[in-house]
DNA sequence: GATCCGACTTAGAAAGCGTCGT
DNA sequence: ACGACGCTTTCTAAGTCGGATC
């Protein structure tokens, strides 16, 4: 392995060359042939060794993890489809992979989507080699996600006139899943399954302990205000201060009594149990799809609440950005402040100061051209004046071009929107706001994005609603 | 019923890369 | 031509969840 810094120093050619090998390994192995279609793989390389870095206060960081040799890789093939030549080592010994015909035959009574697989050596998990999320089976499985989400929308209102029933339940069992289950309809928090002691200290609704929550009776002229403190998926802080419902209030205080810091809070329900119970519900319903629901819904009603028709499309995309960092606040999908903020955002200010001055010339030039023309009705000032006062024009678009990106940015400082519109917004929503607003695709998602939600992007109905 | 296993989605950070101003 | 900057892509860890097994 070249070291990162060496890289830098090479020469054109060197660099080139390098582009080259990458694509060329790329277009041998970066495809797939499924059911006669050409798909993208996604991680076809497997992972080098080195130290583990877990996130957060992980008991196996540093952890040396080992080269994956070519016979400790489980190949998923077709019956009947080519066995790929076996690689050579270094002496021209043949490197034998395990080779699986059709996975579902052996064992299970489901096909599986993986490619290949291998076990990792510090938690003794699979990794998978399975298709990029422009694939058609990942876009498939992604509809099907967005399907379930929007079924929930037809009994949520029972759902949750069920679990206030049960706040007043006889059994602890019964009113400890209706608290819980409030918090992830209502907080967006994830399940929360039981982890081992080798994986750092995280928490979900499920698993939350007395210590992750305190009950205060007031808090800032708001009463039954519960905080949260605790730590969820990668270890990102979830700080949150809840005004509840009186009953919920009451419940928890019931919940907590006679407990340690260090009890879970809810000692009567499992993610099993909870799972078991939604399925009942509603056919395919689990703790996750309401994070999807609760997320789709949320940026639907906010570009609803937030879009103004006669904005200028700068402001729509602002507005959708907000509606996004809505649902990002909710899932608590947060980030490190990027290194370069304080740098870039200063930058930005120096360019407004720049542009505001510019506004301010140009205005004046307009003036000026103005009194001329009274004094002299020549047609060459005429056609200046309509020049300069286009060029104003021109100029004050870009600034508030400028001040909108600023407020972005600095709204944006440290939540992250990629992931819920990656994994959690119905993107059929998105597309219709884009008909309806006349805003184009492009101002809202990248390539890679346009790329996944493909599968929407072609059926674009301008009045889907979630 | 608890725990384990296997397959899959969701997650933030790091690395890569193209563009733009100098 | 070159480095800074910001967006995109890659990387792989860390969850969820259903079914098998203890």
């Amino acid at each position: 392995m070249v070291k990162a810094e060496e890289r830098k120093n090479w020469t054109k050619e060197q660099k080139l060359e390098l582009k080259k090998e990458n694509e060329a390994i790329l277009n041998e192995y970066g495809y797939c042939l499924m059911d006669g279609h050409k798909q993208r793989v996604g991680n076809f390389k497997i992972e080098p060794p080195g130290l583990f870095r877990g996130r957060g206060d992980h008991p196996k960081q540093g952890k040396f993890k080992k080269r994956i040799l070519p016979k400790e890789v489980i190949i998923n093939i077709g019956e009947g489809a080519k066995v790929p030549e076996p690689l050579k080592d270094t002496n021209g010994k043949r490197l034998l992979t395990t080779i699986r015909y059709g996975v579902s035959s052996f064992y299970k009574t489901y096909v599986v989507s993986w490619l290949a697989c291998w076990v990792e050596n510090i938690q003794g998990s699979y990794k998978y080699v399975m298709l990029n999320p422009t694939s058609r089976l990942k876009g498939e499985k992604d509809w099907q996600k967005y399907e379930t989400a929007r079924k929930l929308k037809d009994c949520v209102k029972t759902i949750r006139s069920d679990y206030e029933r049960d706040w007043k339940s006889k059994e602890m069992r019964l009113r400890q899943r209706g608290v819980a289950l409030y918090f992830i309809d209502k907080l967006a928090l994830r399940a929360g399954h039981e982890k081992d002691e080798e994986t750092a200290d995280t928490v979900g609704c499920c698993s939350l302990r007395v210590e992750h929550i305190k009950l205060h009776e007031e808090w800032e002229d708001k009463e039954n205000v519960v905080e949260f403190d605790f730590l969820g998926k990668d270890s990102v802080r979830y700080w949150n201060f809840v005004p509840v419902e009186k009953k919920v209030f009451k419940n928890l205080n019931i919940f907590m009594k006679a407990k340690q810091g260090g009890d879970d809070l809810f000692d009567r329900l499992s993610t099993t149990s909870l799972n078991k119970y939604l399925s009942e519900l509603m056919d395919g319903l689990t703790a996750k799809v309401f994070r999807t629901y609760n997320a789709s819904m949320t940026l639907q009603d906010q570009l609803n609440k937030l879009t103004e028709s006669e904005e200028n499309v700068n402001s729509k995309v602002l507005s959708y950005n907000r509606a996004n960092r809505a649902v990002a606040i909710l899932c608590n999908h947060q980030r490190s402040v990027p290194k370069t903020f304080d740098k870039s955002m200063s930058n930005l200010q120096n360019k407004i100061t720049e542009k505001k001055k510019a506004v301010k010339e140009t205005k004046k030039e307009v003036k000026v051209l103005k009194k001329q023309l009274k004094e002299s009705k020549e047609d060459k000032t005429i056609k200046q004046l309509e020049k300069k006062k286009a060029q104003a024009q021109r100029l004050e678009d870009q600034l508030f071009k400028l001040e909108v990106t600023a407020t972005d940015k600095e709204e944006n400082k440290e939540i992250a929107l990629g992931t819920s519109k990656l994994n959690y917004l119905d993107p059929r929503i998105t597309v219709a706001w884009c008909k309806k607003h006349e805003v184009p695709v492009e101002k809202v998602y990248n390539k890679t994005q346009r790329e996944k939600f493909a599968w929407a992007l072609d059926m674009a109905e301008e009045d889907f609603v979630f």
